[in-house]
DNA sequence: GCATTCAGGATTGTTAACAATTTCGTTTGA
DNA sequence: TCAAACGAAATTGTTAACAATCCTGAATGC
């Protein structure tokens, strides 16, 4: 029980890469993304661009115009964000009580080398990388639990840390989420619960 | 409050007419997907087959393999279904509920036409149809109270209904669709909840 | 007989060129 | 002066060719 896929898939590093700025805020609200700078960027052709820009669509990240490409999707009302937040927080719950009763030593490291990364970037105070290893930390248990939702996962976690990222108290993110770890190593479903739903927000 | 997008977007429309064979149970589970034979058939190059089979991967309806292709995914467990269907009930009331509010003649008429539809593809007992229409139907007051959302909710539309169609009585998916229409246009909200929460099962 | 190796064909991944469309500044006309 | 028409530049959409990878089945060695 355990893979990290370091593939390239359909151009999923471009993906991350891009995905990872547009949360740390590097690019305006409706600022439109032109395929060709960004290819010369990756050293690659349009193609696996326009791969990574519509998957970054789908993800509801971007949003797309006929003949016209993508542009930073604008944010979420503050209603639909609550509802992406409880939907979120539904599965996430169910992979982590799925998680729970499967992981075994080698995903305790996992996540406490991940744990690990995350604190690095609180005391680096580095907004993006924050961003990056807080989702990465998730995302491990989610995988773990239930491959068929990671995606469907990770899509509300970015629409959500895209509307206002809480992520500016790094001390608060670094104790919660170690209280999470903790409750999981400790195979306490009650407690995992409750630090979860007390980070998710 | 009206617009349904003809245009083509990525390869929308080879897109949609994928997943209705995929909803209908065209392709067997695992069958692998050809991106040449889909290019032939529909007269394009692969490209535009690529991006629509990328869309359906992160749908979920498709499953992707590096260097290997696309595939059709396997069917979600009971516990899994189980949460989609909760998510998707979770969003599609606050849709509906936004809907009911703002939703004018014009989306009367919409939703009019859609319900016909429905029921023509009931009475001529078509699945594929029917499993269209249903989908489209749900998806108009979706798109109208959060265009946002609309990708999230089609991506756990679509995976609930591949699990195991329930689309067999078409009498009573009739009835169940003609219960909630009739509630909207009397602007029932507790009522329309209802009769979906009866019918997204 | 059985596993291994090695073509070749089939399939996906990437690229550059071309077509279609939009954008934007300039000209034109009233 | 302002608005419409025009055209060049920029951008997206599509295509076919090529590269890289995977699969299959026959040949090989044990």
């Amino acid at each position: 029980m355990s893979n990290l896929s370091s593939r390239i898939e359909f151009g999923e590093n471009i993906c991350d890469v891009i995905r990872r700025e547009l949360l740390s805020g590097k690019f305006a609200f409706d600022e439109p993304i032109r395929e060709q700078k960004l290819a010369n960027r990756f050293g690659t052709s349009r193609g696996p661009v326009r791969d990574a820009l519509l998957r970054l669509t789908q993800e509801g990240v971007l949003v797309y115009e006929a003949n016209k490409g993508v542009r930073v999707n604008s944010p979420l009302s503050d209603e639909e964000r609550s509802v992406v937040v409880e939907m979120r927080l539904h599965l996430e719950k169910f992979c982590l009580e799925k998680f729970l009763t499967r992981a075994d030593a080698s995903d305790f490291d996992q996540i406490s080398i991940l744990l690990e990364r995350l604190s690095s970037a609180c005391n680096r105070a580095s907004l993006p990388e924050v961003a990056e290893c807080d989702l990465a930390l998730h995302r491990y248990w989610v995988a773990q639990a239930s491959p068929h939702l990671e995606s469907t996962w990770l899509g509300l976690s970015v629409r959500m840390i895209m509307k206002y990222s809480r992520l500016t108290n790094y001390d608060e993110i670094e104790r919660e989420h170690s209280n999470i770890v903790q409750a999981i190593m400790e195979r306490d479903l009650k407690k995992a619960l409750f630090f979860l739903e007390a980070n998710v927000i």
